[in-house]
DNA sequence: CTTTAAAAACCGACCAGTTGGTTTGTAACT
DNA sequence: AGTTACAAACCAACTGGTCGGTTTTTAAAG
């Protein structure tokens, strides 16, 4: 049998995750993934061709995750404004995985910024979706820069705000959203 | 006078500030800068005793470009809110050092997150200042988070707005700032 | 105005360590 | 026998940084 494949795939990506997020992105280096997950750097290259490979891989990883809690939360929120759907993912993807894990966005800004296109499309998307609706196109876009710079700020270490300041300022952003109505109009 | 102390250590600043923006962070290292500059390791070693001390002046240099537009911004717009004047002096940044600039930031964070202290201590205080007035604190902050976002997006090359785009959300901005008022009330 | 000597500016070779990546080997499974 | 899944040794390019030496500038003395 081969030894195990799909869970060494998924064990690099895993260790690849924790460097990115508890190290610098400077550390996430082969041999230190290779060292990371106790395997020879030899192993890791079998399973990833390059270093872009497995950063791919780790793009890949995130955004199926984020796009995970997204499809939980429109289960339970149904019939909800966009903007509304994408503050309550942000909030659980927060809960959950923690904004660390957004780290590997540096990693693939600073590594190669091409790996960013996937990120890049999903960003357009929801531009596209909110225009459908051009009355509430504005106030969603702000909304959303404005939980996107609390991030963004979280992310590279500079927010003047403690958690509870942001956790706050996200609870005001989702009642402002909230505010601006359901995608029906009543409410 | 030593051959012209001054001009070169500003030499070597303005290629490492070159190599910043036209090139990734990975980039920016000792023996492109003296190579971008024309000159030998050892005349750059001269001037910043290792990278770091050469990362803070490219700081330092940031931050000093930012609050000169800032000063600029304050003598035009007197007696308006803390807000207004952060979203002009941002207009104003973007107008002239292009917003390629701040992609300083990002080598730092790459580097050496310690560098970002400084303009984290930037950020702190501006919240102090959105303090003072506790009635509008909180839609200042909404105003300021959206503009980092919008940035941010830009700074990481993932932004899907066109510069037209953005320009008009700036301008949006921008008048949802002056509708706050100014600091005196009346308006 | 010279001479002189220290100080500053600069060069270029070098170093140890790290990087992504390759090659060769080998044990296990099919 | 052949493929899969690794391991181990290895490599060239590059990294930040050091060091001895050379040139240029400055300032003081004659």
């Amino acid at each position: 049998m081969p030894r195990d494949k799909v869970s060494s795939r998924q064990k690099i990506i895993e260790s690849a995750i924790d460097i990115a997020i508890n190290q610098g992105p400077r550390t996430l280096t082969l041999d230190n993934v290779a060292e990371n997950c106790g395997m020879s750097k030899g192993g890791v290259m079998h399973h990833f061709k390059n270093k872009e490979a497995l950063l791919e891989a780790l793009m890949d990883n995130l955004m199926e995750t984020a796009k995970g809690y997204e499809n939980s939360v429109c289960e339970e929120h149904q019939n909800v404004l966009p903007i509304n759907r994408m503050l309550r993912t942000r909030e659980r993807v927060h809960e959950q995985v923690d904004l660390d894990y957004a780290r590997i966005l540096l990693v693939a800004a600073n590594e190669n910024p091409a790996l960013l296109t996937i990120f890049k499309n999903h960003l357009s998307e929801f531009v596209e979706e909110l225009k459908q609706d051009p009355g509430r196109y504005f106030d969603s876009v702000v909304l959303w820069l404005a939980i996107d710079g609390l991030s963004f700020q979280e992310l590279l270490g500079v927010s003047p705000f403690s958690e509870n300041e942001r956790q706050t300022i996200r609870n005001k952003l989702l009642s402002m959203a909230e505010s601006l109505g359901d995608k029906t109009g009543e409410n």
